[in-house]
DNA sequence: GAGAAATTCAAACAACTGTTTGAATGCAAT
DNA sequence: ATTGCATTCAAACAGTTGTTTGAATTTCTC
């Protein structure tokens, strides 16, 4: 019956959860430690949100909005080369953008779901991933061309896009690995520069190989 | 399916154990659980390991063995294109071979390690990536000549690694997406094939992108 | 300002967690 | 048979979890 004018404790818990659901995953959070840093009482959550799993819930469709703009403006003038460029550049800088704390949560909460599938990630996958997969397989369709089968185009597809996740998911083991790996961060361009070489040198390759 | 051939409840309890802690993650597995799967009291796992912590330690020490041995013997009549693609294969046919368990339960505990890394990731860096990235590291250092400066080298050996595991982590998004993208499983040889092409092209692109 | 509704709060609840306890049991050597 | 040790077991422990309760307090409406 009232929406909220001011900005009261409902918003603080939304936004503690945040913090703690990408921080900790789902299970190891806790409705105690999420209203401590609201400053709430601990009965808060299920008198506005209805308990735990509402609250991720109302979580996911914040950090998840509905999106209907594409990742990169469709331009007749560019080549599908440099439509992929710049599709990575735009996907790159969002993934490893340390600076805005929801768009890093929301990929810290990706991980988590995609390492530990809920019935969450439905949601998820239709609201962050499906669109942006679509967007990239009409990319690749154009540069690999009409002859390449469609499981060729579905695992250039999913190679592409792990390629572009990679230090998202491997960033903790190549801390730990010897010789010391570089960093994304602080290299943006480079790391764009690399995998776009690196993927049109495959995706040429691979085109190359379905004609023979 | 109830019959226990095991005389041993400690081995009973380690390979319940590995079940449950690839099935369900360290934090979501109970010694409940565990012992019901033994057929063990609950106060076996403190008797025989010393505590929940401890198990899973001596479940990483069973399921990450001491491997001395290479991935691919290196076979100097092989030129490193067909190295690569001897370790390729070798690798991916490991990841995704759902015949044996200790081998799907040492890639589950992997991705949830990676995922949400705990201070056990170490010792599986240490026995289960850390050779293997250092064979590959070696294999692309042939492959890409000398003039290619390290970090290209590291950047290029995460890519790879990152398409060898890319179905291991993404398998769950895959499926949720549309249009149906194609399982590895029962199409090893293709996908193999894929990524040594996928792979051999990005390499020689991001080797001739060094020249200029 | 009175009354009603919405919100906060401390406290308790019930279920679950890993762990401990101390007695019962099994078993091999004496 | 008895001793001594290793193992099993039911029960309880202490802590944490999400959730509920019912009274106190604030906020809004008239």
């Amino acid at each position: 019956m009232n929406e909220k004018p001011d900005v009261n404790t409902k918003d603080a818990l939304l936004s503690a959860a945040m913090e703690v659901f990408a921080d900790k995953g789902f299970d190891a959070a806790t409705v105690r430690d999420i209203c401590g840093r609201a400053n709430a009482n601990v009965a808060a959550v299920n008198y506005h949100f209805g308990g735990k799993d509402a609250l991720y819930g109302a979580v996911l469709e914040e950090i998840f909005p509905k999106e209907e703009h594409l990742t990169v403006e469709p331009d007749t003038s560019r080549s599908p080369e440099e439509h992929l460029h710049d599709y990575l550049t735009a996907m790159s800088s969002e993934i490893y953008d340390r600076g805005n704390g929801m768009v890093t949560q929301r990929w810290a909460i990706f991980l988590r779901e995609m390492a530990k599938p809920s019935h969450n990630l439905d949601f998820i996958v239709q609201r962050q991933v499906q669109p942006r997969a679509s967007e990239l397989r009409a990319i690749l369709a154009k540069i690999l061309g009409p002859d390449v089968p469609d499981h060729i185009l579905a695992f250039s597809s999913s190679n592409i896009w792990s390629l572009m996740l990679d230090h998202l998911l491997t960033q903790p083991i190549l801390d730990r690995l010897k010789p010391k790996r570089p960093m994304v961060q602080g290299n943006m361009e480079g790391f764009v520069k690399h995998i776009f070489t690196f993927s049109l040198g495959g995706l040429n390759a691979v085109k190359e190989s379905t004609k023979g």
